[in-house]
DNA sequence: AGGCGTTTTATGTCTGCACATAATCAGCCT
DNA sequence: AGGCTGATTATGTGCAGACATAAAACGCCT
């Protein structure tokens, strides 16, 4: 049964004008039901074509509203099923992957880098198998520093897999950094990320700190269907965190 | 002008049946496009009508697969100024909020939680300006420590503003956790999120490592409409990271 | 009971069409 | 030239109707 006679607080104005607001006021309109438990949480909300009639206006419409709920993980539709209120939504938090040039300019810094390394070498077991990779053949290896205002603040330390992105052998990489060559120049289609800590050792010394402090580390990997494009682990000057929205 | 007789390399398969790939397929197919830079980075797409000329489609479901690729961050839609393929796309990684029961249990171990701390008592200031409070109001002062297969796995501090979720106070805390409780009870309409590393210290007891060994904190601070929920800050073990899906 | 098709139902998607809205562009006036 | 105004144009949103699809519910048969 549908808890539509709203048990504890309502905070329902769906109104009596015709149909003039719109799949994001339906939007809002639903999730502030859904808030104020006017459909209690794990219960059915009525279906498309009764919401449609009640809000005045085309089931697409209605549909459009939900589907971003259920998106954003408020709503578990199934076919046949109905949709239903999720009593312990999992929320997600977005991270903008920074361009890292675009990061430290947001900072109001101004953005400089260093090529430490850049040599073609066979890659260390564990790029290899976060790479997936096969074959044991030779990558590019760069390790840059990247600074905002010439104070230190990451460096990345990342595999280029020659065979995938052979263009970026050419590449004159102390003009435009690897991150940015790769951005515009190696799309992919899949990645993984991973944020952990810590503590700075070796690399304390491009970071301009001491060896025993904590750091955050992301690592990025990622791929074009199926074929590997680079690793990147990039430690992050202290005090420095990531910063997502909800 | 339109790059359309395809620069470099060329994957543009929309052939002569008539229209039977629906949205999803259109949007595989413009993908690709713009990967295999048939429409150049920064230049424009044809519009939506020509593109359903082409597809065999209705302009509706052309629609539906550009704005999801503008919605990934691939292309940038303007009125009037038509369709342009980001040169840099600036991507996004989405974590998975974890309830921390399911995040442990997801790990294959079994769950369990300890209620350290449960006092009500005035916040320190940062607590109070993370939160963005006024009033010297006391607050809720939870910590607790979770842990999977009885291995201590992460501590959370957490303060919660009594007089916006006012039914915590009476709820049994050794029974659901304070994150769970929030979850089911307290919905939140903005909130911000920040991980970055610290070294144990003072958490080293809890989480049964040494004071000098680096963690991972994530702070998270929740509102209801502008009303104050929430601050955690949690410090995970040693070597745990957290994984973003990209 | 138990198992197996068939019906029913709610969502998913598509089509044409229409109008709204924003932003560019051209042309006009001064 | 400079600035305002209005036409043009591409996207944003809406509607009504239709068919597709998944899954639950029902009923039938054994």
């Amino acid at each position: 049964m549908i808890s539509d006679p709203a048990p504890p607080g309502a905070v329902p104005p769906p109104e009596g004008s015709p149909g003039t607001l719109g799949w994001q006021g339906i939007r809002d309109v639903m999730m502030d039901r859904i808030r104020a438990r006017h459909y209690a949480p794990g219960a059915l909300i009525p279906n498309e074509a009764d919401l449609a009639a009640e809000f005045g206006c085309a089931r697409a419409t209605v549909n459009r509203a939900l589907r971003e709920l259920a998106e954003a993980g408020f709503l578990d539709r199934r076919r046949k099923a109905g949709t239903r209120v999720i009593a312990e939504p999992r929320r997600k938090a977005t991270l903008e992957i920074p361009l890292i040039r675009a990061a430290i300019e947001d900072l109001g810094a101004a953005y400089s880098f260093r090529l430490l390394t850049r040599e073609i070498a066979p890659p260390p077991p564990e790029v290899r198998a976060a790479l997936r990779l096969e074959d044991d053949v030779p990558l590019l290896h760069v390790v840059t520093l990247h600074l905002a205002d010439a104070v230190p603040h990451m460096v990345e330390d990342r595999w280029v897999v020659l065979a995938t992105v052979p263009a970026i052998e050419a590449a004159d990489l102390t003009r435009d950094n690897p991150n940015e060559w790769l951005v515009r120049n190696a799309p992919y289609s899949e990645g993984t990320m991973r944020c952990g800590a810590a503590l700075a050792g070796a690399m304390a010394s491009h970071l301009g700190c001491t060896a025993r402090e904590a750091v955050l580390v992301v690592e990025r990997a990622t791929w074009l269907d199926g074929a590997p494009i680079t690793l990147a682990r990039q430690h992050y000057a202290p005090a420095y965190g990531l910063t997502l929205a909800l």
